[in-house]
DNA sequence: GTGAAAGCGCTAACAC
DNA sequence: GTGTTAGCGCTTTCAC
C-alpha cells in the first residue's frame, strides 16, 4: 500500500527557526523576537530586516506545535456545535461560521469546528484538555450541561451562542429569544389571529426552543387567548420535520389561521405542507418564522421573520472570545441582539416582498 | 484589564503523562504506547489496566502539541474554502462539513476550517507550512492555483472537491459536471422548450460553474439549437445573484421558456423574480437548479434539480484525506457521484412534490 | 540590542 | 515487556 515514489515528492522539508538564525547572522531567539513583533525587545532596524529577508528567502513558517508547546498558546479557537444535525439542515451555523473566520483571521487564529453528533455530553472537552484551542464558542449547548459549567468555572475562555443558562459566561444571542417570539405572536395576534400554531425547532432541553416557546405562550396570555397543546409541535431545525410537524396539525384538524415556527428552515417546510394541501399563504394560513435565513426573502410568499443576524452572532462572539484568550474583560460579556420583525407578505400585512 | 479573580480560578493545570507514569509505576514511554494502543509493543494487561486507570484518575489528555511534535501528526484535517461567500449563502458546504465532520471523528481528526476572504492566492499554505494540518480539502479551487499544484507536487495529502484541473490529485466531484448539466438541460428540451436561459454560479474562472454552462451549450448543441449570449447570466452562489440575473434576463427582454441555474440557491432566487413579475412557475418559466440542497425539495413549486450528494462529498473525501495521511493509496482517487436529476413540479413534469 | 540556556510534553529508537 | 535517551521547534527569562 504504501508505495509512493519518492523521487518527484520531496518529502518538504521545512526550514527551522535556526536556519533563519544562521543565515541572518543571529540567535534563534532574535529570530523569534522578530517575528513575533516583540515590541519591548528593541531589535534594531537593520537586524529585523535581515531577519526578515532570511525567512522570506527560506519560505519560512514557525511550526505551530513549536511555538504552541513553547507558549502554551495555540492560536485556535473551537466552534462547537452541539447538535451536528443542525449544520447539515440550517442555514444559520454557516452564517455564524462565515463571521467567526472572518474575526478569527483579523485577530490570527484558526478556527476548529466541531458537530457532536451523539448526546455525549462533554465530548468536546478533549479539545480542552489537549490544549487543542485556546477558547471556545459553544452554540446552543443543552441545558444542564455539567462539562461546560465547569469549563466556566476554571475560567477557560468561553463564549455560549445562543440561550445560556449560566451566567456568569459571555453569551451572544438575541435579546431574549422570548421577546422576539412574543413579536412575532403578536404581530399575528394583532392581525386578527386567534388561533395560532407553533412548531418548535427543537426540544425544551435546547434553551432557545424553550424561549421561544415561552414566548409565544406569554403573547397569547397577554392577549387573553388560551394555550392549547394541541396546536404546538416539536421540530428539529429541518424542513422536513416542519413538514411533518404541519401535516399532523392539519391531519388533527385543530383549526389555525396562523402559525409561528421558530425557526425559518422549520417554517419552510411547513409553507410546503400547506401549499401541498392547497391551502393559501396568508390568507389561509399565515406564517411567522425565526432568524431570518438567506432564503426567506425569497420564500413564495416571502416569509415574515423575526431578524436574528447570524453573521453578526459569529463575529461577536469571535471578538468577546479573544478578548476573553488575551485576558481582557470584553467590552459586552452579555450581548443581545435587537430583535427586529422583518415583516413580508408571509402574514399578509402589505410589505415589499424582498427585504 | 487583566484583572481576573485567581481564587475561583484554577489555572487548569493539567496532568503530564510524567505523573500518569508515576501514578501507575511505569515509565513514561510505557504510558505513551499504552495510550496509543501500539500493537508490537507488547504491554501485559495488568501494566495496561494500571496506566489507563491512573491517566482515568488523574484526568490525563495527552497535550496535542507535545504529541504534534515529537510524532510529526498533527491528527487534524483543514477544509479550504477558496470563496469565502460560498460559505455563506449556499447550503453545500454546511452538508459537506457535516459529512467531513464525521469521518474525521470516526479516525480521530479534527477538522480545521479556513475562508479565504480575498483573493489572495496561496493564503491556506500557511496551515500546511505551519504544519498546522496533516491534509486539506480544498474546496472548488480557482483554475490555475499554482500553489495548489505546487502542494500536491510535493506529495502533500490533498483532495479536492468540486472541479479540478489538477489530474494527478485526489478527487470528489460530481461525475462531470457537464454531464449533469446537460442532463438538466436536456430534460427541459424533452419537455419541448427551445429558449432556455442560464444563470451560472459563478465566473468562469470556477472550474464547476464553466463545466456546467459547458454542459449547458452541449445540451443545446446536440438538440441543434442556437447558443445566445443574450440568455446568459452570470450569479455568485447567492439567491440574491439570482433574483437580480432573472430580473436582468426579463428586462432584457429576451423571451424564454426555461432557466437552467447551476446552483440551487440561485435557482430559488431566479423563482423569487419570476414570481414577483407573476410568472408562474413551470407555465410561463420551468425551472431546473443543481446541488439538491434541502430546501429545493420545498421551494414553491418544488425545485427540479441535478443531484449532487453534499454530505457524501464530504464523507469521501475524508475517507479519501485520511488514506492519503496514513500513506495508503486511497481505493478511487477521483470519485464521481452519479448524477440523478430529480424531477419535481418546477419543470412541469407531473411528479410528487417531494422527494 | 542580542545571545545562552532551559524547558514546554510527548514519541520512538534502542537498549536491557 | 519495560525503561533510557534523545530529540521534535519554539519561546522566554536572564545575563551580557
Amino acid at each position: 500500500m504504501a508505495k509512493q515514489p519518492p523521487p518527484t515528492k520531496r518529502p518538504a522539508k521545512r526550514p527551522t527557526s535556526f536556519e533563519v538564525a544562521e543565515l541572518a547572522g543571529v540567535s534563534r531567539s532574535t529570530v523569534s523576537l522578530v517575528l513575533n513583533g516583540v515590541p519591548k525587545a528593541n531589535i534594531s532596524q537593520a537586524t529585523q530586516q535581515r531577519v526578515l529577508e532570511a525567512a522570506r528567502a527560506l519560505g519560512y513558517v514557525p511550526s505551530a506545535a513549536g511555538r504552541t508547546l513553547a507558549s502554551g498558546r495555540t492560536r485556535t479557537l473551537g466552534l462547537l456545535i452541539c447538535h451536528a444535525e443542525h449544520l447539515r439542515v440550517d442555514a444559520f451555523i454557516p452564517q455564524a461560521l462565515f463571521g467567526l473566520n472572518q474575526v478569527s483571521q483579523r485577530y490570527g487564529f484558526k478556527v476548529i469546528v466541531e458537530a457532536v453528533e451523539e448526546p455525549r455530553p462533554g465530548a468536546y472537552l478533549e479539545l480542552v484538555r489537549a490544549k487543542q484551542v485556546d477558547g471556545l464558542v459553544v452554540l446552543n449547548p443543552r441545558r444542564g450541561d455539567a462539562q461546560l459549567s465547569e469549563l466556566a468555572r476554571e475560567g477557560f475562555p468561553l463564549v455560549i451562542m445562543g440561550a445560556s443558562e449560566i451566567p456568569e459566561v459571555c453569551t451572544v444571542s438575541s435579546r431574549d429569544n422570548t421577546l422576539g417570539a412574543r413579536r412575532a405572536v403578536t404581530h399575528l395576534i394583532a392581525l386578527g389571529h386567534t388561533r395560532i400554531a407553533h412548531i418548535s425547532y427543537g426540544g425544551l432541553e435546547y434553551r432557545g426552543a424553550e424561549e421561544r416557546f415561552e414566548g409565544y405562550r406569554r403573547a397569547l396570555e397577554a392577549a387573553g387567548l388560551p394555550f392549547e397543546g394541541a396546536l404546538v409541535r416539536e421540530g428539529d431545525y429541518s424542513a422536513e420535520s416542519g413538514f411533518s410537524a404541519m401535516a399532523s396539525l392539519l391531519e388533527a384538524g385543530a383549526g389555525f389561521t396562523a402559525l409561528f415556527a421558530s425557526n425559518d428552515t422549520v417554517a419552510l417546510g411547513a409553507m410546503a405542507a400547506l401549499r401541498e394541501r392547497g391551502l393559501r399563504i396568508p390568507e389561509d394560513v399565515a406564517v411567522v418564522g425565526y432568524d431570518d435565513i438567506p432564503l426567506a426573502a425569497f420564500a413564495a410568499p416571502p416569509l415574515t421573520t423575526v431578524r436574528s443576524p447570524a453573521l453578526e452572532h459569529g463575529r461577536l462572539a469571535g471578538e468577546m472570545l479573544v478578548s476573553l484568550i488575551r485576558g481582557e474583560r470584553p467590552e459586552r460579556t452579555q450581548v443581545d441582539f435587537e430583535l427586529e420583525l422583518v415583516v413580508r407578505a408571509s402574514c399578509g400585512a402589505a410589505s415589499p416582498p424582498r427585504r
